[in-house]
RNA sequence: GGGCGGUUAGCUCAGUUGGUUAGAGCGCUACAUUGACAUUGUAGAGGUCACUGGUUCGAGUCCAGUACCGCCCACCA
């Protein structure tokens, strides 16, 4: 081929679309990214994938997630380790239930009108349909995750794995049915886990109620139909004498009977300084209720509206009823005022709907019971696991995050209402007998014969999601995966799912195992538009992955998610970025192509050429720099400070220095080819298709995410300040000419003199600057331009600022040196320093 | 109420254990087609590092406090 033939068969500017599903199908069909096809002795490496909701589509915070989960495995099988991305998604109970009943609703139709078994058929179809898209969205992105080793929370398997776990939890008595106070979604119609409830603030009403004796504040009037008793201060004076008392109160002719009693927990300060107090349909009254004694009467039934205790308001809405019972206490002159008041609303975190906390027999998981043999509490393990340093959050703060959670948690309430998930392992029988078996079948047998009627209930979908390091390995079988890739190295998540799903894994894993499920938790940020909010369909801001990489690459998008992104802070995202770093992979592309023209034969270089020009040294000093410093930095996470010096190597030193300086000097095939080679890998984790596609320029036979993770070459430091030397002189001088207004194309007479370049750099100098170099003086004042001397017919303008900018700054280091305090106490290194700062500034003047 | 994070160039962000006149990318200005790249090159302008005190020979960096922005937890009836 000659030159002219390879400019053709290479375009100009890299069109991702055209390369990358062609790479992606090589790398599958390789096998590579199942670790039982790896060649390698290497310890194995393991990363679960956080299983996306089977709901519909992947949104960028999915993308970043798998853009560093996929950097950090494919660093890993560079550098030897036996790697594992076990992919899979979650059945997302709540989520998908209501995603369809929407469709439904749409279709004029409901899932109570279909029935269970046609709604679940309904469901399953509507995840296949989306495990579809999200199977294609994880490609585009180029994961290169295990896809034979895929597993989903609601197959055989993990449901196995559930029931099992279950099983284990009862028979340890950590698990318990029971009657409590349970956050109830009116609209979802099922209980929620205490986390699952979020609070939204708002303007509402603080009613004053006169109550027997009393003047009661409440945000919620018609809970005082079902007050059994009234709280006061310990210490209130006002309230003593009714202390012990049973009153009858009537509240616009609903008579109730309380019970007065004195807490410690009262302020005596806020509204009234009096409670009514409501058991049945407040965590905290309930609480009371236990400790005093009262009786629980329940007013508010699972539909949101009031049952019989609420005597005439019987069947009304809860706002309904709260209306028409403030304007009945309004009419018997029981209310006495009305301000304007600002709480938190409870509301479910699927839908927005109020919750209404009332009692209900549920299935709790008991986290602070001693474990049987371990003397422990489930609470108490998953605290040590992290504060012992076994498990290391990143970024640390995390860490009080999780334990202040953990500390406050409370029995955690896993059996749902709705229909799409994991049934509750538990039948019963004609007596009442409570069977908890892995299946039918086996509570069949353990019933001899009787009648058996399941739990219609389903788990919490962060039960079988807790179990996901290990179930998808195969447990509750003794498989080799499991002995294998158990515990795994990082889970790489999003900080606002460290309660719901970090925290329970932990949970789980240290309690069923015996092991902690993964080494490091690694927290990503939430992804922000470039005003700083966050992306919602609602506001129309969000930008589709899929789109981006249409118009930018894959390589682009990635590099947008990982530069300029630390754990744990949110990161912002737009067009201009990503099209920023689709220039830079533009530029990856043309250095290849440059150096590729350049060769007379492409091939693969081994061990470091020798240099035979300072040049020469120089760049392989800042490659070998390089690959010592972007190891340091995956090593250590700061996944954005590899990416940084990785860009800024290619494009500033290499693209803009040593190329240029190859053009001038020849003759160095081996060096660009070596760079090149060693620049690709270590940016494949980063850019996997770009550098992918250049490398199969050096080899067909072979792909590049198997090659070996380069270690550097011993280099000399000061061979990069040295040439700094020839950087600046080169610089300084294309400054001159610009400022007295040369022409690019016009070369100046000049002269240099220097005492670090000899003269071969100095013609290279002159090259490069683009001036005419002569080999003798001029009759001009030189200019000085660090350690050397240019002779030439040009003006140095130093403007009035820049002068006295230098004075201050050679006055500023003069008193430094005068300073004895300075002398006695700095370290000898920052006094030389000092002193050749001054030596230098006053030779610019 | 408790806790956490942020505040550095017009914008988005780096700044490791305190030690060059504080950096990058984008944007901006001027010039340019030189053996890959206009998704380019060359040069340049642009910052009292939120504020106030303190520690120190020396503070963007450490300490205390203030202001503003954001987040999490608890939750008041």
């Amino acid at each position: 081929m000659d030159r002219n033939d390879k400019i053709e068969a290479l375009a100009k500017a890299y069109e991702p679309s055209k390369y990358e599903k062609d790479i992606y199908s090589a790398w599958l069909k390789s096998g590579f990214f199942n670790p039982d096809n790896l060649n390698t002795a290497g310890q194995p490496y393991v990363i679960s994938m956080p299983p996306p909701n089977a709901t519909g589509t992947l949104h960028l915070g999915h993308a970043a997630g798998l853009a560093y989960e996929d950097l950090m495995i494919r660093y890993q099988r560079l550098k030897g380790r036996k790697t594992l991305w076990l992919p899979g998604t979650d059945h997302a109970a709540i989520a998908t239930q209501n995603k369809v009943e929407k469709i439904l609703a749409q279709e004029g139709t409901s899932r109570q009108a279909l029935g269970r078994e046609n709604f679940l058929t309904r469901v399953k179809d509507f995840v296949i349909q989306s495990q579809g898209t999200i199977h294609e969205q994880i490609r585009r992105m180029g994961s290169s995750c295990d896809w034979s080793r895929e597993r989903y929370t609601f197959d055989e398997g993990l449901s196995r794995a559930v029931n099992e776990a279950f099983i284990k939890m009862y028979n340890d008595g950590l698990i318990y049915r029971g009657n409590r106070i349970v956050n109830w979604c009116p609209r979802c119609q099922s209980t929620l886990a205490d986390d699952e409830v979020s609070y939204q603030e708002q303007d509402a009403k603080l009613y004053y109620i006169k109550y027997g004796p009393f003047v009661v504040a409440t945000t919620r009037p018609e809970t005082k139909l079902a007050d059994t008793g009234v709280a006061v201060n310990t210490d209130d004076e006002r309230y003593k004498k009714y202390i012990g008392q049973e009153l009858e109160i009537d509240l616009a002719g609903h008579k109730i009977k309380v019970k007065v009693f004195a807490d410690k927990a009262v302020d005596k300060d806020f509204g009234s300084g009096v409670i009514g107090v409501t058991p049945a349909h407040s965590a905290i009254d309930y609480e009371f209720a236990k400790k005093y004694n009262l009786k629980i009467i329940k007013l508010i039934d699972e539909t949101g509206k009031l049952l019989t205790s609420g005597g005439k308001y019987q069947g009304l809405k809860v706002l309904e009823a709260r209306e028409a019972f403030v304007k009945d206490l309004e009419l018997t002159g029981q209310i006495e005022k009305i301000e304007d008041f600002k709480n938190n609303l409870s509301v479910c975190y699927r839908c927005e709907t109020p919750v209404e906390p009332l009692p209900s027999e549920q299935w709790f998981v008991a986290v602070d019971k001693k474990i049987p043999g371990k003397n422990k509490t489930l609470k108490e393990l998953a605290i040590e696991a992290v504060k012992s340093g076994d498990i290391k959050i990143l970024p640390e703060r995390f860490a009080k995050v999780y334990f202040n959670w953990l500390e406050n948690l409370h029995d955690w309430c896993i059996s749902r209402q709705i229909w799409w998930g994991h049934r509750i392992p538990v039948w019963y029988d004609q007596e009442g007998k409570i069977i908890v078996a892995h299946d039918e079948q086996e509570a069949l047998t353990k019933a001899n014969g009787q009648k058996l009627r399941q739990d219609e209930d389903t788990l919490d979908t962060w039960f079988s999601s807790s179990l996901w390091t290990f179930s998808t390995l195969g447990w509750p079988a003794k498989t080799a995966d499991l002995k294998n890739f158990h515990p795994t190295a990082v889970m790489e998540t999003g900080y606002d799912i460290i309660f719901f799903w970090v925290a329970r894994m932990i949970l789980m894993t240290e309690y069923i195992l015996g092991q902690k499920p993964f080494e490091t938790v690694y927290l990503h940020g939430i992804v922000r538009d470039k005003e700083g909010l966050k992306m919602s369909k609602s506001l129309g801001n969000g930008i589709d992955p899929i789109e981006m990489i249409e118009k930018f690459g894959t390589d682009a998008l990635r590099l947008s998610l990982i530069i300029g992104s630390a754990p744990g802070a949110d990161l912002r995202l737009y067009e201009e970025k990503i099209a920023g770093y689709r220039n830079f992979v533009n530029k990856l592309w043309n250095i290849s192509r440059y150096i590729f023209i350049a060769v007379s034969e492409v091939k693969i270089i081994d061990k470091q050429p020798s240099s035979k020009t300072l040049a020469d040294r120089w760049i392989l000093a800042e490659l070998n720099k390089l690959i010592e410093q972007v190891t340091a930095d995956l090593d250590k996470f700061n996944f954005s400070g590899a990416g940084e010096k990785i860009y800024d190597f290619s494009w500033n030193k290499l693209a803009d220095w040593y190329l240029e300086i190859s053009k001038i000097e020849g003759n160095k095939d081996d060096i660009l080819l070596y760079i090149l080679q060693r620049l690709i890998i270590i940016s494949h984790p980063f850019t996997p298709y770009i550098t992918e596609l250049i490398w199969q320029e050096f080899s067909r036979d072979s792909l590049l995410m198997v090659q070996n993770w380069p270690t550097s070459v011993k280099f000399d430091d000061a061979v990069i300040s040295d040439f700094a030397e020839l950087r600046e002189l080169v610089t300084a001088i294309r400054n001159l000419k610009a400022e007295n207004k040369i022409a690019p194309n016009d070369f100046p007479d000049c002269y240099i003199e220097s005492k670090i370049l000899d003269n071969n750099y100095l013609a290279l100098a002159a090259k490069l600057s683009r001036v005419n170099l002569l080999d003798k003086k001029i009759a001009l004042e030189p200019i000085a331009i660090n350690s050397s001397q240019v002779w030439i017919n040009l003006k140095k303008e130093t403007s009035v600022k820049e002068k006295q900018d230098i004075a201050n700054y050679i006055e500023l280091l003069e008193q430094k040196l005068a300073d004895d305090k300075f002398l006695q106490n700095a370290p000898a290194k920052i006094i030389e320093d000092t002193k050749k700062k001054l030596t230098e500034a006053r030779k610019k003047i």
